[in-house]
DNA sequence: GCGACAG
DNA sequence: ATCTTGTCGC
């Protein structure tokens, strides 16, 4: 990596809070030329979704990485931290609001997972550095994206049925793609972070839908960062040890 | 200038 | 994202 950019990056939680939004674009075509969207051949174990939940007006930043078991989709660990922020919400840059609090929780996980879902995008963004693709590559951990909402791009509205998807082009290009993930409701936006292609963020995706709109590694990690928000849960690295499935 | 716009 | 109650539909 340039110099430059190695100093940004190094130290987010130090740093991020400071850029502009012109010198955080130059971050993310920086960052853009270490992308990896080649298939992921390694195999499978655990997956782990991550996601954040704030305080209304307030800077503090509740993150959360709840790692899964695949196939079978139970919550194995997770990891909570408290952190803060100034950086704005922008479209666009989620990342810079976001990572370093999730480089924190990332870093207390002792058993990482093989796969980290993001609650937002990949390469599903103007300049293809969504903030999976973002975390994915300061890492260099195999990740993708699934946001509730349309970024950019566009698309033909898949059919009815849960499991049916279409293909998100921005500027001729393929980046994502939007699927259906429960019969009737509005589709999830799916794209690949780092390490791994286009098909294989589709393929993870279709094996994480359960009963609900969103796949179980984001949908866990939302109910995980909620329950520490309340109170319920306490900050740090866990293991479940969950005695109902006996 | 107008419309779009992850969380 | 977060603040909120009931309510409509599978």
């Amino acid at each position: 990596m340039p110099a430059e950019l190695i100093q940004t990056v190094q130290t987010p939680e130090s740093n991020y809070d400071q850029l502009t939004i012109a010198e955080a674009t130059l971050v993310q075509q920086d960052l853009k030329k270490y992308l990896n969207l080649n298939p992921y051949l390694g195999p499978i174990r655990t997956i782990a979704g991550a996601d954040i939940s704030l305080s209304l007006h307030s800077e503090t930043v509740f993150a959360g990485i709840v790692i899964l078991s695949f196939p079978d989709l139970q919550p194995v660990s997770y990891s909570l931290i408290k952190s803060s922020t100034t950086f704005p919400y922008a479209p666009g840059y989620l990342a810079f609001r976001e990572i370093p609090a999730l480089l924190k929780a990332y870093e207390q996980i002792s058993d990482k997972p093989d796969v980290v879902m993001f609650d937002g995008n990949g390469i599903l963004h103007a300049r293809r550095m969504g903030i999976a693709s973002h975390f994915g590559i300061l890492t260099d951990t195999v990740t993708m994206g699934c946001a509730k909402k349309k970024l950019v791009g566009k698309y033909d509205e898949p059919g009815d049925e849960k499991g049916r998807y279409c293909s998100v082009i921005d500027r001729q290009e393929e980046i994502g793609f939007a699927l259906r993930t429960k019969n009737n409701l509005k589709p999830v936006f799916i794209s690949p972070g780092n390490n791994m292609s286009l098909q294989d963020s589709l393929e993870i995706a279709m094996k994480c839908i359960s009963k609900h709109r969103l796949p179980e590694p984001t949908r866990r990690a939302h109910e995980y960062v909620n329950l520490f928000r309340t109170g319920e849960l306490r900050e740090g690295y866990h293991e479940v040890n969950d005695l109902r499935l006996f």
